[in-house]
DNA sequence: AACACTATGTAATAATATAACATATATTAG
DNA sequence: CTAATATATGTTATATTATTACATAGTGTT
């Protein structure tokens, strides 16, 4: 069976945006980013970011927070942007996306002290990764 | 010998600061703190930045990563900082500090797939706020 | 007093992101 | 098909967020 997702064609900037941060074995940063499409004729800022902010709508990329960086979805169960969590070291920086159904679902169902559920979250967990410690 | 838990008496410039997000509302962003403080003599931009630095480390205030804003920490059980969980209204804006005590103990505890744990994190809710529903 | 450490002051600049406006391309309804 | 609507692009300028570099001042320890 196939995803339930709707196939969102990229646009030229968007393809061209994504395949780079698709390619890239770490976060990329906006102007990056900018720098590396130049050659492809996207010249400003506002081309970048306006594929950045669309791509990241549809869940093809996630943004970083804490690094103003954004990466490749590379987890098939991630909904569509609204339920993301990484793991940062906090020596290389290397990123990764963590897929877990536990943590997926004890968020998903995270209420508060007003028995307030969430349509969306960010987890950012910091540490040292395998090469690093 | 000294104690080991040293106390974080704040300096001229960081209780200025602390004081002016403690005593406000809503996440501050830096550049209003700036012109919030100019009267009391902090001129400069990075004379904010590192007593947020500092505040941020001690654990007196947290970062919203989402909106590069500020605010106090009023969760005496957050471990300085190594723990931070967030609700945030997305059309009001209003921040929430999460207490949770079966969210923190869920997330210190945390492994990934490798067995890894983590020695800090951020998480970041987004929904609509009680009034905004 | 000598030392190390932390904090402060100041100017300049780097890095990140958006506003405003014009044009072009794609999608949908009639 | 064609007009209307929505989405995407191009371009310039500017706003916002954050750091580098260097000089000075205060604090605590030995």
């Amino acid at each position: 069976m196939k995803t339930m997702h709707k196939e969102h064609t990229l646009t030229k900037n968007q393809q061209i945006i994504f395949d780079l941060i698709d390619k890239s074995s770490e976060p990329m940063k906006a102007y990056a980013i900018l720098f590396n499409v130049q050659k492809k004729g996207i010249k400003a800022p506002l081309q970048v970011y306006r594929a950045l902010d669309k791509l990241v709508e549809i869940g093809k990329i996630h943004k970083i927070e804490s690094r103003n960086a954004f990466i490749a979805c590379h987890n098939s169960s991630c909904q569509v942007a609204k339920a993301t969590a990484f793991s940062i070291c906090e020596i290389c920086e290397k990123v990764t996306e963590i897929s877990s159904a536990g943590l997926s679902k004890y968020l998903a169902n995270f209420k508060d002290k007003d028995g307030m559920k969430y349509s969306k979250y960010n987890l950012e967990f910091f540490g040292l990764c395998k090469k690093c410690r």
